[in-house]
DNA sequence: GGCGGAAACCTAATTCTTTCGGTATACCCG
DNA sequence: CGGGTATACCGAAAGAATTAGGTTTCCGCC
């Protein structure tokens, strides 16, 4: 019957988002004119999006001449925060050295990259 | 107008195969009694969603007796390593080097975890 | 003053998600 | 046999996601 409305974005509003977070304020036409044309839905599409991004909070938009600037309200560091610890919730039972153990283990680096994380948390140490 | 199948789970899908993961092959009725009472939901919605979760290919079912045994088909792992990389992908720009340093330096890991993160790594050279 | 373009607004179509009610059937117990 | 229970199956309702068409409105320009 029912359900309720959905936290994180979907595919289609990441895309979005990531156009606004990559550009700053824009209007719905300067999205759309930052998708690439073979994939670029139609302006009214976007314009619907953009508006259940208000409607989700993400974005807030203010009229400018006879357009909507839409800007991002909610950052992306915030958003990359809500996505990994919801992944970390999920699949890591909120630990995220074990995500983090996963990730080394997973044949996911190469050396360099590696060594360059040893340096990272080496780093961390010093600081706490 | 229209829209496609969602490969990732939802998260009551994904609420649904933490059961079946946890529990092994299980009936429908097995999985609606591992949901606590307070959020339990109707027995004919589980099975509703049990279908789906066999038509998006991440589980299957025989008949025993007169029940259904729904079984995993994704393990766990393998639906974990989507997930991450769904955020690796969309967040830092595909590099898990990335998501790593931002779990090393957003103060998730205390100075033990920190530490025995340094010997995974080590370990992870020591293999390659 | 009329026209083209850009923008918002409204509406709709389709698919998916989540939720169940109703029904039929089979099994167990008295 | 009859009633209760557990099961599967069918269908549907309501909300959400995605896509877009049609209409209106306003602005600048000839």
């Amino acid at each position: 019957m029912a359900r309720r409305r959905s936290v994180p974005l979907t595919e289609v509003e990441q895309r979005l988002m990531e156009i606004v977070w990559a550009s700053g304020p824009a209007t719905v036409g300067q999205i759309v004119d930052a998708i690439r044309e073979t994939e670029r839905p139609a302006y009214n599409t976007v314009q619907t999006m953009m508006k259940i991004l208000e409607r989700k909070g993400y974005v807030r938009h203010r009229a400018v001449g006879r357009a909507f600037v839409y800007e991002s309200i909610v950052d992306r560091d915030a958003a990359a925060r809500t996505a990994l610890s919801q992944v970390v919730q999920r699949f890591f039972g909120g630990s995220p050295q074990a995500l983090a153990v996963n990730l080394i283990e997973g044949d996911h680096l190469t050396e360099d990259e590696l060594d360059e994380l040893q340096r990272t948390i080496a780093r961390a140490k010093d600081e706490s």
